[in-house]
DNA sequence: ATGATACCATAGGCTTCGGA
DNA sequence: TCCGAAGCCTATGGTATCAT
């Protein structure tokens, strides 16, 4: 998912979604506000968990995705809003102070929810504000948010972190060939052992536990919004045999592909 | 603390086949 | 076209040890 920006404000609210997991990363800054879904946040290689409402700050190039869990599998409400990295250097001091502190974010802030709280309805009034007044709403908000940073979350940017998150991004882009262990602690030039503890101690879970959840996230949305042979979904994912896929994908959903778009089906109208 | 190497048990990936 | 079962093979996870 990319979006084409000019020097404004864009804002993106999107309602009763189911929520995909889909790695992805824009060369702006992203303002985050998710109300009614429950689940885990990836922005880099941290993982954070959010109930009722979530708020997330992610700066610019940074890879990120959202993972819901059921009951809350579909958000109430997302609010996206868009911002060129360099909107506000400029030579008015408040803005430039602004920038400044945009700029000293490394990954990105996850704050509190009483800070997500405070910034709601200004996020949701940005939906129907004029262009000029989206600018002022969005320098409101980042000015309160600018004097919470106590209750931010702040994310690690070590060394590490950077590496993880770029095989994150690489077997992300590559679902349908699935890079083997060796392949990734190779493309960030560590051992395999390394990367294995890597993915134990920062994401929490091993490498093929990784690749396979991200896999059938994507197998959910293909299933979910196109309508191609299983075969061929399959295939997208990595899986040279369709047999095996249906296998895979039962034992990591609780049900055949064939029932999950059937009862997904309503996304393809 | 971080990273590399080596080893072994096994879970995962795949193929084949048959049935609905 | 889709799904399930059985069996085989290999890459991976877990662990110990050592080096920097």
């Amino acid at each position: 998912m990319r979006f084409a920006l000019n020097q404004s404000v864009q804002v993106k609210y999107i309602e009763k979604q189911k929520v995909l997991f889909e790695w992805h990363q824009h060369d702006c800054f992203e303002l985050i506000l998710t109300i009614g879904a429950q689940g885990r946040g990836f922005i880099g290689s941290t993982i954070h968990a959010f109930a009722d409402i979530d708020l997330a700050l992610i700066a610019p190039g940074v890879p990120h995705t959202w993972d819901s869990q059921p009951p809350y599998d579909s958000a109430e409400l997302v609010v996206v809003i868009l911002w060129p990295k360099t909107l506000l250097a400029c030579a008015i001091a408040e803005l430039a102070d602004l920038q400044s502190w945009l700029d000293s974010i490394a990954s990105g802030l996850v704050f509190s929810r009483d800070t997500a709280e405070q910034v709601r309805e200004q996020c949701l009034a940005l939906n129907t504000a004029s262009p000029l007044n989206r600018l002022t709403l969005l320098c409101e908000i980042l000015a309160e948010l600018r004097v919470r940073p106590a209750k931010g979350i702040r994310l690690d940017h070590s060394r590490n972190s950077e590496r993880l998150a770029r095989v994150q991004t690489w077997i992300a882009s590559r679902v349908d060939t699935p890079p083997s262990l060796a392949q990734c602690a190779a493309h960030i030039n560590v051992s395999t052992a390394t990367l294995k503890r890597w993915f134990a101690h920062e994401l929490g879970c091993s490498f093929s536990q990784y690749c396979a959840q991200l896999r059938c996230q994507r197998a959910q949305h293909l299933l979910a919004t196109e309508r191609r042979p299983i075969g061929v979904v399959a295939q997208q994912c990595g899986f040279t045999s369709a047999a095996y896929f249906s296998q895979f994908f039962k034992a990591h959903t609780g049900m055949t592909p064939g029932a999950y778009r059937r009862q997904f089906s309503w996304r393809k109208r």
